[in-house]
DNA sequence: CACCCATGTTAATGGTCACTAACATCGGCG
DNA sequence: CGCCGATGTTAGTGACCATTAACATGGGTG
């Protein structure tokens, strides 16, 4: 049990190849490549899975089912919409900080998903921008859902900027900068597209 | 003259890679699609670029140089830097809505450029940011570049949401939402990180 | 101790492309 | 009119690369 860690090399080989991905995209990156990233040959990832396919496939899954599953704890948790959203957007800053690879796999590599794995991600995606608009339709309910829906979309944008801003700034700064900005964005006074 | 437009075909083609590119990815995108997507075959490309890399290449330096331009000729000609601060906005606010397959190339297939290329690209990129930065260190004397720079991108991160939010609001709404959600991120009371 | 399963390794194999060759077509200009 | 350059077309061709085959190895268990 401690000779040989159960599901060790699997989780090695999703995390190293969301690193790889993130950095030269799904189709430039060799099942070799990956396998050297965890000390092993290519082919050795067919024995955790099926394919090259059904590993981005894992990726996309687990994060999006993290993202969602963060998101409704998160807004059960709190107390009141105005503590909700800020929660929403520490998580997800949290999120976008420590994982800025699958944040940036995320959105980049759907297309390369299976019919069923794309549908699935999407579910779950789409689970957590209503998870954001519930709350924000609380604190505007004079706001239509579509627009809350796109400014959602665009505080995604700002917060998951991350990994273009990398190491200009302490995390701890960073992680303010965004959380203000974030918040300005959705408490803005143009918000209803006045 | 007439009926041989100079460059016609060439810019389809540059139009309708650029369209791929954003949808499938650049590796995904084979030479016959973007062939047959102006009504030639594959081949047709080489009379008119070196190859697949240099039409990508051909791409994100023209969008690069756009900008990058447009983002100059704005702040010279504003009355001020509060005027120069939102004719950034709605310039690439415009630009976002308009030329959403760009903006999505842009900063998604970098690295698939020839070292040149890419250079020119980065080189023209930090010049546009740094002209938000400097008309933001005007109206933020206090506030360090760093800062100010992390702030920038997570703008631009905001803008370029657009493609994900395709069709969800009308074009006018949608340009109006983003200007005051931007404004408000970049004049919002935590940009400093207090 | 012997067997077996989990994991790996190296060497095919087969498909998929970008790119090149060889061969049209056609409009303008001498 | 006949040549030429620009632009295309249809077949290679050669790399590249995911996947599979065939063959280890080594630790745990009967």
């Amino acid at each position: 049990m401690v000779s040989r860690p159960a599901g060790d090399r699997r989780t090695a080989l999703l995390g190293a190849a969301a690193e790889l991905f993130a950095e030269r995209g799904y189709r430039s990156v060799l099942i070799d490549d990956i396998g050297r990233a965890v000390g092993t040959t290519g082919p050795a990832l067919y024995r955790h899975f099926p394919g090259k396919q059904a590993l981005l496939g894992a990726i996309l899954v687990d994060v999006s089912e993290r993202l969602a599953a963060r998101g409704r704890d998160l807004v059960a948790g709190a107390d009141g919409p105005g503590a909700a959203l800020t929660a929403l957007l520490r998580g997800h800053i949290e999120f976008a900080l420590d994982e800025p690879a699958l944040i940036t796999v995320h959105d980049r590599e759907l297309h390369h998903l299976t019919e069923e794995d794309r549908r699935r991600v999407r579910r779950l995606q789409r689970g957590y921008v209503e998870e954001w608009v519930g709350v924000l339709s609380q604190t505007r309910p004079d706001t239509p859902a579509p627009v809350l829906r796109a400014a959602v979309h665009a505080v995604f944008g700002l917060l998951n900027s991350t990994p273009h801003s990398r190491g200009e700034l302490p995390r701890a700064h960073m992680a303010d900068l965004l959380l203000g900005m974030g918040a300005a964005a959705l408490a803005g006074p143009a918000a209803d597209g006045s």
